[in-house]
Order: structure tokens, then sequence, then C-alpha cells
DNA sequence: GAGTTTGAAACT
DNA sequence: CAGTTTCAAACTC
């Protein structure tokens, strides 16, 4: 048994041959093994079986045979019902693309998620059902359809390329699970202590999945699948290569994430970089939007997604970041809408699949999977669909359990993924200002537009980076520090953060992130929270995020973009060192801020403080509102101590990692974001204070996500970047400060934990080599 | 677009 | 960990 894993994953560099097919029987066989028979009925269904047969005899079938790699991997281990999952995603993967490497991981990992599960299986098999009859027949044609689309499209030399990076990719997330193994914690003794949240994650996890069918087709399906294989493999991994230990470690989920977001990256990669680029990512993130949007109607993917893999996987990823989304949006629903074209789209299909429909954003949010879980959790369950509500409980406890246990693994895995799916920012970006344009004039109607899209903006907007003298490759670096690829719009000079530079630039991320795991995580941490609960308003929770390290600002007040709080469109939080403190999201030590604040500005500080004052006054001046705002906020701002919120945050903390890998900023908010931003703001506004925080929120989260741009949050939102904008300040702010203080208490503390997760997840993501190290960390 | 300001990143 | 230098963005003009 081992043998063959080890075999197995040794093979995996090179393509493996398995042999056999995937077919039923060995899931089966292993099913049975597993004793999971709940799981194994829902796995046996045949439906699934012969979908996955089909579907599986229809694209590739290496990727069949590794699949009974799995199966046998599982079997020894156990496993179950995922397994049935695993074999689909693979049979997806295999079709979809060649990437079966990535699939053979997570086959792997799914045996032995799929164990641990157990409970879990229910549920799972449930959705599963649900979802993939209908999707997974679909699915299949799509993948077949995607399989043409890339030979047309792509170049044989594209495809070679792909291949070879798709075979290091394998290597990579094999030796991210080994690491994990290692480092992690093991799957067991995380469910054993939390079997419950386990189960939730596994739950989810198929959840999502399945939702990822129905609404993305099959290849979604299949990336999620392979998540979720990922990260039960990375317990079998473990298990075989360290034995039990490692796995106890690792966190399924963890590794999964990780996975998942190599594979995606990886798909990403090739495909951005020898694709094309432009056309396809454009295409992705429109069809991811599109997708978002049908998600949750279900839909559409077939279709769309089928143009592009990658898209696929990227949805896959987005998934997570989705779920934010989705959640927010659907809460807030309409507000929300203003906020990306997701959003309008969302609110416009949402139906089904809410969750999903997030994703767009989420892709593009690149960091968000982690968050995205969660939120997808949340928007699962607010989502109407049975596998959401399903899901809904697993999802939360996935949170947790990320945070938990895996922040790491959330975390790092996008800091992996980012580069490569910073390429894809890039285009995001560009797409970004269509994915509401385009959206919206296809898709949705919605609502808000964003505006004009493109119109403008987009080219402009991206603007990257000018780097001159880091080669772009240090977090001097905008595009480097998000985790993109340079591209077009960049000015840089000497740049080596190319995809044609992927081994030095990945090295490089790597060594930075040994000396500050932090480094490539989200720079702000939100919590969502759900709200949903919470709700201390009827409206709804707040939604807060701060910025991870807190900035240090001494001449600016936090009141231009050259606070980074303020840039990411956060508060300030105790882990600020600014001085003068005018933070229009929200003080720093709030709390106590009403009172120190005063005195602050009053007494000590007045010096610069006044200078400071004065100038914000006279910024005010012409925002007068927004300041007052702000101060009224801030009174109110309660002290929460974020400490203690952030750790645990762990959800947050995949979130930012998305958020992280932010944006190239470039995007300057001129056209798109400009708009995109007054948009939100306004609505927000509108809207209210407590939700205005989740809008907020969601903003930037989709903001980054979307443009690189707006990074700051646009929210800056100045159009022009310059500074202040009073108007949008004052909407944000309000939302800010309420939501801040309720935030603040819950999600502050990402920091940390983020960086934990993200770190670890980031590396392992990153880069398989240098993902190793990452998991120590955590 | 050039030049200044700014605070993070990098370095010591 | 603090202090200094380097750096590129944010901002100004
Ligand atoms: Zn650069
Ligand atoms: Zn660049
Ligand atoms: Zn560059
Ligand atoms: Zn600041
Ligand atoms: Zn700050
Ligand atoms: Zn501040």
């Amino acid at each position: 048994q081992d043998s063959p894993l080890f075999s197995f994953i040794n093979s995996l560099s090179p393509i493996e041959p398995l042999k056999s097919a995937y077919s039923g029987n060995g899931l089966q066989a292993y099913h049975q093994s597993l004793n999971v028979t709940s799981v194994s009925s829902i796995f046996t269904s045949p439906h699934h079986n012969a979908h996955k047969e089909s579907k599986l005899s229809k694209s590739s079938f290496a990727d069949y045979t590794e699949n009974e790699l799995c199966m046998e991997d599982g079997t020894d281990k156990n496993k179950s019902p995922t397994s049935s999952t695993a074999v689909r995603l693979f049979a997806c993967t295999s079709t979809i693309t060649r990437e079966s490497h990535t699939m053979i991981t997570c086959s792997v990992n799914e045996g032995i998620v799929d164990p641990p599960k157990g409970p879990n299986d229910f549920p799972q098999p449930g959705r599963f059902d649900s979802g993939s009859p209908d999707h997974n027949t679909a699915p299949c044609h799509g993948v077949s359809v995607r399989s043409d689309l890339k030979q047309d499209k792509c170049p044989k030399l594209e495809t070679v390329q792909t291949t070879n990076n798709t075979v290091e990719k394998r290597k990579c997330l094999f030796s991210s699970d080994m690491q994990l193994q290692d480092g992690c914690q093991p799957a067991k003794e995380n469910n054993e202590v939390m079997g419950c949240e386990w189960e939730d994650l596994v739950s989810v996890t198929s959840g999502e999945l399945l939702a990822f069918d129905s609404s993305m087709d099959q290849h979604h399906t299949g990336v999620q699948l392979a998540v979720n294989n990922a990260e039960s493999c990375g317990y079998l991994l473990s298990k075989l290569a360290g034995g039990a230990d490692i796995s106890d470690r690792t966190h399924p989920a963890t590794s999964s994430q990780a996975y998942y977001h190599e594979m995606v990256v990886g798909e990403d990669k090739t495909e951005n970089g020898q694709l094309f680029p432009e056309d396809k990512k454009t295409i992705l993130s429109e069809e991811i939007q599109d997708n978002i949007n049908e998600e949750n109607a279900c839909i559409p993917l077939g279709c769309k997604v089928e143009t592009q893999q990658r898209g696929v996987r990227r949805r896959c990823l987005v998934f997570e970041a989705a779920g934010y989304s989705h959640r927010t949006v659907q809460k807030e629903s309409v507000g929300d809408l203003s906020f990306s074209t997701c959003k309008g789209k969302s609110s416009a299909q949402n139906h089904r699949n809410p969750g999903k429909t997030p994703s767009p954003h989420v892709f593009r949010g690149i960091g968000l999977h982690l968050n995205a879980l969660a939120l997808t959790s949340k928007d699962k369950m607010a989502c109407q669909d049975p596998l959401a509500t399903a899901l809904v409980p697993s999802l939360k406890t996935e949170q947790d359990v990320h945070g938990n246990l895996l922040s790491a693994g959330g975390n790092f895995v996008h800091s992996g993924s980012g580069l490569l799916d910073l390429q894809m920012d890039n285009d995001d970006c560009s797409v970004g200002g269509f994915l509401g344009n385009d959206h919206n004039s296809s898709q949705s109607s919605s609502p808000p537009k964003k505006r004009r899209k493109s119109d403008n903006g987009d080219d402009d907007s991206c603007k990257r980076c000018s780097c001159k003298k880091s080669k772009c490759l240090k977090l001097y670096c905008e595009c480097f520090a998000a985790g993109v690829y340079c591209s077009e719009p960049c000015s840089c000079q000497g740049c080596l953060n190319k995809p044609i530079h992927e081994e030095i630039v990945l090295s490089t991320r790597k060594q930075i992130e040994f000396r500050n795991p932090l480094a490539f995580a989200p720079k702000v941490i939100r919590m969502s929270e759900a709200g949903q609960e919470t709700q201390e308003d009827p409206k709804n929770t707040p939604a807060s995020a701060r910025h991870k390290r807190g900035c240090n600002c001494k001449k600016s007040s936090c009141l231009k973009k050259y606070c980074e709080c303020y840039q990411g469109g956060v508060g300030c939080s105790n882990n600020c060192r600014c001085e003068t403190c005018k933070n229009t999201f929200g003080t720093r030590d709030v709390a106590v801020s009403a009172e120190n604040e005063e005195m602050k500005q009053e007494g000590d500080q007045t010096e610069s403080c006044e200078k400071e004052k004065e100038n914000d006054q006279q910024k005010a001046n012409v925002h007068s509102e927004d300041h007052k705002l702000v101060e009224l906020v801030v009174p109110i701002t309660p002290p929460l101590d974020v400490s203690s919120c952030t750790m645990f945050s762990s959800s947050l903390l995949k979130q930012p990692n998305f958020s992280n890998a932010k944006p190239p900023r470039p995007c300057k908010a001129r056209s798109g974001s400009s708009s995109r931003s007054s948009k939100a703001s306004e609505t927000v506004q509108s809207r209210k204070i407590s939700k205005v925080g989740d809008s907020v929120f969601i903003e930037e989260m989709p903001d980054i996500l979307r443009e690189p741009s707006s990074p700051g949050i646009v929210k800056t939102c100045s159009p022009n970047g310059k500074r202040v904008s009073p108007p949008h300040n004052a909407l944000s702010i309000s939302p800010n400060r309420k939501g801040g203080r309720k935030l603040i208490l819950k999600s502050i503390p990402s920091f940390p934990s983020l960086a934990g997760d993200t770190n670890g997840g980031s590396a392992i993501c990153s880069s398989d080599s240098a993902t190793a190290l990452a998991l120590g960390p955590s």
C-alpha cells in the first residue's frame, strides 16, 4: 500500500502511469475498505460513478490511473466518501487539463482526507450527488470543450511547457504536502480534537465542491474536489511518508488549500504565461464573474467555463473567496452590488449558489481563498441551496478549523498561488474592470454597473509598478509584493518578476518569506463575520478589517495613502504606531480613543497634530462631513482589543491572503475603480453604517482582487488618487468605524494568525520548494 | 512629467 | 531590536 503511494509520488514528478482507470471499481473497493458506509453509499451512488467514469473515460486516463493510486492509498488509510469525490475530481481534472498532476496529488489527499471525514461523508455525498449528477454530465462536456479550446488556442509549444509546469507543480505539490505533513499538525489529531470541525471542514468542502459543480460545471467541481483532495492528500502523504504523525499535524484543509492554489496557479501560469493571456484571462475573469453571478443560479458554466480551464480552476479558488463576497453580498444584498459587478450580478442571480457567485471576486482577490472558504460557508448557509445549508455548518467549522489549525494551510496557499495568480491579476485587473462591465453588460444587469468599465479605465487604470532598482524582486515592488508577475502596464526596469524568471521569482519570494513569513500575507484582515449572528444591529454585522502590521505614520496622520491602513481602507488598530492618527476608517485606540484622541489632539501632540489636524481639517473642510462622521464614529469605537480577536481570526487570515495578493494596485481608481469605489462608498453610506462596514469590506476585497488598483481600497476613492477623497472617506469612514468597532473586535487580530497561516500556506503554495519552508512556521 | 514627500522594506 | 538607508509609491506642482 504504502509502496504504491510512494511509488506514485515518486512517479509523480514524471507523469505517472497509473494504470487503472480509476474506475469505479477502485472507488468502490476503496470505499468498502474504508468502512465509511455512509460515505460509501454516497459515493457509491451510481450516478457519480457513472458520471465520473464517463468523464474519466472521456478525459484522461493517466489521471485515472492516478486515481487508482489514490484509491489505493485511500484504502490503505481509509477514506471513503471523499474518494469518490476525489475520483471525480480527478476525472474532471484530467479531462480538463493536463494538470493531471495536480489531480493526482489531490487524489492522494482525498484518500487521506476522506477517512477523517467519515462523519462528514454523509453530507458530502449528498451534496455531491445533488450536484454531481446534473453537473457531471455537463462538466464532462465542458471539459472536453476546454481541451479543445486549449489545443486550438494554445500552441503546441505552450502545451509542452504547460506540461512541464504541471509536472513541476506536481512535484511542488507533493513537496508541499510532504512539508505539510512534517510541519503540520496531524489531521487526525485535529480530527480528534476538533472532530467536529474537521468534519465540518470536510463537509464544507464537499459542499463547496457541489456548489461548484452546480455552478461551475465539472471543472469547478473538479477543482474543488482537487482542493478537497489535496487536503486529504496531505494527510495521506504525510501518513505514507512520515507516517501517521505527520498526518496528524497537517491540517487537511490547509493542505488542500495549498494544493488547490498550486493547481490553480499552475494552470493560470501556464495559461497566462504561455497562452495568452489577456484574452483568455479576460475571458476567464468574465466567465468567472459570470459564473459567479450565475453560480448562484447554477449555471452556466459549461460554456463559459469551458473556455478556460484556467478559469475553472480559478473559479474554484475563487470559491472560497466567492463565498465571502457572496455572503456579504447576500447579507447586504443590494447595496453591495454597487461594489462590484459581482455583487450586482450576484444579487440578480444569486439564487442558487450564492456562494459561488462571489468566486469571481475571489478570483481576483487571490488571497481570498481562505477567507472565501469561511465566507463560503456562510454564504452557503445563507444560500438556499441545500448543499449550502448542509455546508454551512461545516463551513463555519472550517473557518474555525482553519483558523485554529491551519491557519497555516489556508494562508499559505494563497501565497504560493500568489505569483501565479498575480498574472491572473493582471488579467484580472483589466478584467476587474470588466468584471463589472462585462458582466454588467452581458449579464447583469445590473445594477450598478460598474461602471464603465472599462472604459476607462481599465486601460489606464491598471498601472503597475515602476521599479528601477529592485528588479521587482523585493517587496518594494507592488507587483512582487502582491504575488503577481509584472506585466505590460508595469514600467519597471530590469524586471525579473516575470514568468520567464519564475524560478528566480519563487526563490526570492521564498527567501523573503523565510525572513518574514508575513511578508506576503494579506495586509488587511477582515472579518467578516458574519454577521450573522452578530447582529447587533439588525443589520448586520460589521466586518472589521485592520491592517495586520499596522502603520507607522508620522506625517500623514493616516489620512493619505502613504498610510497602509488608509490605503487598505481600514482603520488603524492597536498594532499601529502612528502618530496623530486620523485615519478616516477608524483611528487607533479607538476605544480609548475617544478620550485619548481628543487628548492627543489637543494635548500632547498638539504640535504635530495640530499641523496635521490643520491639514486634515483643511481637507476635511472640503470633506468636512466626512471628518465629522469620523469623529462621531470615533467615539463610538469600542475598545476592543483586536489582539484577542485577531489571532483567532484565522478565517480572516484567509481572506487577507487573497487580499494580500492584492493588487497590484495599479489601477488606480481612475475610471473604473474610482467609479466603483465611489459607488460603493455611496452605497455604503446609504445603507448604513453597520452594513457599510461590510460593504466596505467587501469592496475592499473585491477591489483588491479586481483591481489591483484599488488597493487602497479605493477607498480612496479618489479617482485621481489624490489624496483625500472626502466624500468617500466619509462614507467609508462611517462604515469602518461602526464596523470597525464591532468588526474590529472580531477581526482585528488577523494579523498574527493570518501571517502564520498565510505563511505556511503561501510557502506551500508558492513554491513547492519554498513552500516547505513556510510550513514550518505556522 | 519632474520633483517632493512619505513610510515601508531592506540593511546594518 | 533599533537605527539607518534604500526604495517606490503617493502626492504635489
Ligand atoms: Zn516592480
Ligand atoms: Zn510590475
Ligand atoms: Zn517589474
Ligand atoms: Zn497610518
Ligand atoms: Zn494604521
Ligand atoms: Zn493611524
